[in-house]
DNA sequence: TAGTCATTTCGCTAATTCGCGAAATATAGT
DNA sequence: ACTATATTTCGCGAATTAGCGAAATGACTA
């Protein structure tokens, strides 16, 4: 248990990272897995899921493991909802964060089981293989 | 010159400690002398003139320096307000921020002259003195 | 002009955070 | 059972942050 101040804390802690913000953006659209995020960010997937642990504990994202593969979509919380509408009008149009819409969209033809086990150049390659 | 998603960064990474969000939620009420934030919260003065420096940094609150003290309020934009508002709700009534705002109502009563130079307990007693 | 005092800046140490690769976990397919 | 592989956990070095006291700054006062 944890008092309401640490907590807002724990929130604002984990919205102040560039990764993570981009993670958010990224699940606003639709759920994803865990290996579409690794390859948009082009981090380590150890990084990556430190990062998605970070906002899991902040209650910000909830996890669903189907298989090999986790799936991460946001908390439907009403806070969560109204905090992340308030940063986002400010992020929605920062070039980072267009590129990984444009890039993730581009993934989303992708099949998971090519995406996976794949850095980001290797992602960039399925693509054009795939459109 | 930054971009928006890194703007957004700081002003979470702002929000993302205790202190700090003490500090903005004794600000709601008024604008404040800086020995007044460090009487309340009970840290050295160079951490707490730190912390507003933080705040001010990431566009949170402006200074006015008036003679020998500066006082601070809430940057008047739009969007603080409404980042403000939204974890507002949830530490409003967090234990630690109303013991804040108590004693920050009693400190009203002493003048600034005495509050100044002095620590927390000093501060009591002044309190004591004036009521 | 010299002194006092509120505040900030500086220098430092301790604690936390970030990123990675290696190892561990767990699940699908053979 | 065994292998392959998606993800997480662990261990570690580099970078950042938090706190303090000491010194510097700037403004009132005598």
């Amino acid at each position: 248990m944890t008092t309401p101040l640490l907590h807002t804390v724990q929130v604002h802690k984990a919205l102040g990272h560039p990764a993570r913000l981009r993670i958010l953006a990224m699940l606003r659209r639709s759920e994803l897995c865990a290996c579409q995020i690794i390859a948009v960010l082009g981090l380590a997937p150890s990084t990556v899921s430190a990062h998605l642990a970070d906002l899991r504990r902040a209650g910000l994202l909830i996890a669903r493991k189907s298989g090999r593969w986790a799936h991460y979509r946001l908390a439907p919380s009403q806070s969560t909802r109204a905090m992340t509408d308030d940063w986002w009008r400010r992020v929605r149009r920062d070039p980072q964060i267009r590129s990984d819409a444009a890039l993730l969209g581009q993934l989303k033809s992708v099949p998971v089981e090519e995406l996976c086990q794949a850095d980001l150049n290797l992602a960039r390659l399925a693509i054009s293989r795939h459109t």
